[in-house]
DNA sequence: TGAGGCACTAACGGGTTCTG
DNA sequence: CAGAACCCGTTAGTGCCTCA
């Protein structure tokens, strides 16, 4: 055990993710006294959630004075520091995790680095889920099903978040006009079928619109047209899936081109760098 | 003000061939 | 197997306009 803590466990996710929301480990612990972490600055998501005591924490120029039932996190890239009450220090359990939806999820329960502390939650479900994140890295030989495991109670986890902090929770807004909820339909629709042939004049005859005035209010909306943001969507997945060891042809395919030319084409035109290219830089900085 | 038609231009998407 | 260059038909984006 650490002797700057009372207390003090942690479990290792041992397997390597590139998955949407990924455990990197979690812990529990009961510092001492003024027991410092940081200034310092992460690549990984990091959850902390006060069952008792007290501390502050800081980040992007802000300090929270948190205790029982408060959830502070940490964002990769922000300069934090947190330390433990001089009197009574705080007991909290923790979650280390990454994955491209991470960002997405935390913003969905209404957390930013500008504002970065749930309050309200109940410490004992909330323990409840930090332990169960931790046992599932303590049982099988299949790391990549634990890995699964981890991340289902992770996702518990933000929900529960989610609903202590409910006025923080972004809401639609009632005064959306159809026109919005369709365009809204349309990016979720973009969302959902990039890995498909899709059609504007398609898209917008579904919907009930003329082509040329859903480009209208799809760019009015969201500050790009609709295959401009279309093809977005299919560069930044084709990136996380040239970090696997999928092929040129097979990454082509899984994002929508059904020719790996074209697609290497529209992807030294996105990244600057041929797919191969990419992928060895990628490999380069690894090693 | 919302909806959409017309016409023009730009960009896309995919085929072919060649090279490393 | 992957990338580059070129070509060409198709599709998307957009300005301007009309209509209800």
């Amino acid at each position: 055990m650490s002797t700057e803590h009372t207390y003090f466990t942690v479990s290792i996710n041992p397997h390597e993710s590139n998955s949407e929301l990924s455990v990197l480990f979690s812990g529990e612990g009961k510092p001492i006294a003024l027991h410092n972490t940081g200034p310092g600055v992460h690549d990984y998501y990091l959850v902390h959630t006060v069952h008792s005591g007290n501390g502050t924490f800081e980040m992007h120029n802000r300090t929270y004075h948190c205790t029982a039932g408060d959830t502070f996190i940490i964002y990769p890239g922000e300069l934090f520091r947190y330390t433990a009450d001089a009197e009574n220090p705080w007991h909290y359990s923790w979650v280390a995790f990454t994955g491209y939806a991470a960002g997405v999820m935390l913003s969905q329960i209404g957390v930013s680095p500008q504002n970065a502390v749930i309050t309200g939650s109940v410490p004992r479900s909330m323990r409840h889920y930090y332990r169960r994140i931790r046992s599932s890295f303590q049982q099988s030989m299949y790391p990549a099903l634990e890995d699964m495991e981890a991340a289902g109670w992770l996702r518990l986890l933000l929900r529960e978040l989610g609903r202590a902090g409910a006025h923080q929770v972004k809401t639609k807004p009632a005064t959306e006009t159809e026109i919005q909820r369709q365009v809204s339909q349309a990016v979720r629709y973009l969302e959902l079928q990039y890995t498909q042939v899709v059609s504007i004049e398609q898209l917008a005859r579904t919907l009930g619109y003329h082509r040329t005035y859903l480009c209208k209010m799809f760019k009015q909306a969201t500050g790009l047209a609709p295959m401009q943001y279309l093809f977005k969507i299919r560069m930044e997945r084709a990136r996380q899936l040239l970090e696997t060891a999928m092929t040129i042809d097979q990454v082509a395919s899984s994002v929508g081109f059904n020719d790996a030319l074209y697609f290497s084409k529209q992807f030294h035109k996105w990244s600057g760098s041929a797919p191969s290219v990419y992928r060895k830089e990628l490999t380069g900085k690894g090693s």
